[in-house]
DNA sequence: TTACAAATCGGAATGGTTACGATATGATAA
DNA sequence: TTATCATATCGTAACCATTCCGATTTGTAA
């Protein structure tokens, strides 16, 4: 999902393209990885003063409830960032600049055979650290 | 780990065994499953009436360290549970009463070896859904 | 029984998030 | 282009889980 692709999306659904919805897609384009709320309201800051948090999330669950934006929770906080590859995968995660790399392993075919009786909804599979970049830093 | 084992374990460590404490031991031994701490202080409040949130959260905390509770986060709340057995495995949740399955599966030998410049320090792998005993309910 | 560190209380503060009435603003149609 | 109106945003307060803190109480060891 990039900024054009959400944009049109927006538009098709009948939403409309603020600047403030604009720029919150393009935080989350240049962003590249997990970003808190937090984070996304200190940048709409410089451009939009005093801008409302009521705006900020109202926005955050419209992109996620649309499927622009995808969610994790951590450390009690969520993090949001661009919906990526529409395949099945999980991610490593850099606790320090939220980039992620996609694990292409899952093993929940093996886990659903030993949970017969069962009703599996969902799962979460993810890994933590540090990435080669942020390792050096 | 059971309730005679955590409060040797208070004792070992110099730590008073209050009735309170005790209790909060009890309660996790017959929930026998992720509980949070509202669930807690509910129970508490029946015997200690205004019992401070303060009380339950340190102790929470207290026997997190202490590795006689364990936790995972669900839908934004911490959750807790006695430790179970000390072998690496991973839960299954259920959605509806908090009970846990064990799960032998776990993958990360695999991802490991996908992941040669990055630092692992943690993972989280848990299946949600709904047990057999809920699925009738 | 005493003394003291540790535990608890009471209540306020914190931090992320949500709610809501009032106002402003894109999008559409005249 | 302008008027219209549903939608978006604002400003601010409320919410809820959690944490903090000074004052008080209570196990525990001497």
């Amino acid at each position: 999902m990039d900024l054009k692709e959400a944009i049109e999306l927006l538009k098709k659904k009948g939403y409309k393209t603020t600047g403030r919805r604009k720029d919150i897609l393009t935080f989350f384009e240049k962003a590249d990885g997990y970003r808190t709320a937090k984070d996304l309201i200190e940048f709409m800051e410089t451009k939009y003063e005093g801008i409302s948090p009521d705006t900020v999330y109202r926005n955050l669950h419209l992109y996620h409830e649309m499927n622009i934006l995808e969610s994790t929770e951590l450390n009690g906080e969520k993090h949001f960032r661009m919906k990526c590859a529409p395949h099945h995968h999980h991610h490593f995660i850099c606790n320090n600049c939220g980039k992620t790399k996609d694990i292409d392993v899952c093993p929940m075919e093996e886990v659903a055979e030993k949970l017969k009786n069962y009703m599996i909804e969902d799962h979460k599979f993810e890994i933590y650290g540090l990435c080669p970049t942020c390792q050096v830093a």
